[in-house]
DNA sequence: GGGGAAACAAGTGCATGCCA
DNA sequence: TGGCATGCACTTGTTTCCCC
């Protein structure tokens, strides 16, 4: 049968601002966009509900939220009526995209006047138990793939310590070299101006900016823009193996090329010399180091380094067996990382397609 | 319900100074 | 004198939160 959004639930709103929350003391949680925003000693909504994000970050998100909770003003309520089971409206209003409802000048907000009438398919209470149930594994699924990512980044990182010390303490007592001293390390070219001129963009030549260094795990394996003859004339092309480094916005972050390619001023480039080091050893030890350097980082309008600081850089270096090593180690925990990514964007192609089957 | 201020993130613009 | 390195200011988009 089907049914219209608001033949099945009533809106529900509520005037909660952050700064009325408690800590931990409260009794109750209240949910924000981003999860439990607080606690307090009362509640709003007896049964399980469906929150869905009206305005800001995450805009037309749903939630499905217990009872016993609260909402923030950022929030609304939609409850279910007696006739349609709480997880299956979540479902439901999951599969509808609700940011699409968006309106507003500078904010986008959605309202439930606007997306009440959208339809979906109703069914009897045990069709929806079933649907619940197939729906629910597909999402131990998920939440476990990315568990075991999450894992596996930790294992790296604890591998590293376990072979290497502490870095920050140099607990084994390696070599310092200053980072200058072990490679080429220079800046990244953008010199026409202006930067962003199409004549520049647009051709085979890889682009690769500071947020998806930021962004790359290991190694960078995509990218979004590309320069054209003219914009590799007034840039330069780096190797393959090349490991980029933030110095604007995103400080130290870092991330190593996978194909040879182009970035602006914004990131310097290290390619090892005829030295000791690796830098996939070298990625990892800039990873305990980052928020060193980043709170370091002068901040006018935006966070910057420059070259001199990281030149000036003591890398503690283990012997070139050892780093080997440690290289084969993430090798290994990389194949067991793009495994796990591969069967999670299978699963969630599951379960996208299963929503548009059941709610499309 | 309707709207926007404030803070933050990330990329771009450009003045300044150094150096070959 | 032009190319380049540097770094602050600016622009644009995103996110959080709150006011009326």
């Amino acid at each position: 049968m089907i049914v219209k959004l608001e033949d099945v639930c009533i809106k529900g709103t509520s005037n909660i601002r952050q700064k009325d929350l408690i800590n931990k003391d409260g009794k109750y949680s209240v949910y924000g966009a981003s999860g439990i925003a607080g606690y307090l000693n009362s509640f709003q909504f007896e049964k399980p509900y469906v929150g869905v994000v009206k305005d800001g970050a995450g805009i037309g998100r749903a939630m499905y939220l217990p009872q016993n909770s609260s909402i923030i003003g950022t929030m609304q309520a939609l409850i279910p009526k007696e006739n349609i089971l709480p997880k299956y409206l979540y479902y439901a209003v999951s599969a509808m995209h609700l940011d699409k409802y968006y309106s507003g000048a500078t904010i986008p907000h959605i309202y439930f006047k606007n997306y009440k009438h959208e339809k979906f398919n109703l069914v009897s209470v045990e069709e929806q138990k079933q649907i619940i149930t197939i729906f629910s594994a597909i999402e131990k699924n998920i939440n476990y793939r990315n568990h075991q990512l999450n894992k596996l980044n930790e294992l790296i990182k604890a591998r590293f310590v376990e072979m290497f010390g502490d870095p920050i303490l140099n607990s084994h007592y390696y070599n310092l070299v200053k980072l200058s001293s072990l490679g080429t390390l220079a800046r990244g070219k953008s010199k026409h101006r202006p930067r962003n001129d199409p004549q520049l963009l647009g051709g085979p030549y890889p682009l690769i900016q500071t947020g998806e260094i930021a962004n790359s795990d290991i190694f960078i394996k995509k990218f979004t823009n590309t320069y054209s003859e003219l914009g590799l004339q007034q840039s330069k092309m780096w190797p393959k193996g090349t490991l980029c480094i933030t110095i604007a916005a995103n400080i130290a972050q870092t991330a190593i090329l996978s194909f040879d390619a182009c970035f602006p001023d914004s990131v310097v480039g290290f390619i090892p010399g005829n030295c000791d080091i690796m830098p996939l050893y070298l990625h990892y030890w800039f990873s305990f180091f980052q928020k060193i350097i980043d709170s370091q980082a002068s901040q006018v309008a935006q966070k910057n380094i420059n070259l001199k600081v990281l030149s000036n850089l003591e890398v503690m270096l283990p012997p070139k067996n050892e780093q080997n090593e440690f290289a084969n180690f993430v090798q290994q925990v990389d194949k067991s990382k793009v495994a796990v990514q591969k069967s999670l964007d299978e699963t969630q192609k599951l379960f996208d397609s299963l929503m548009q089957e059941y709610f499309g």
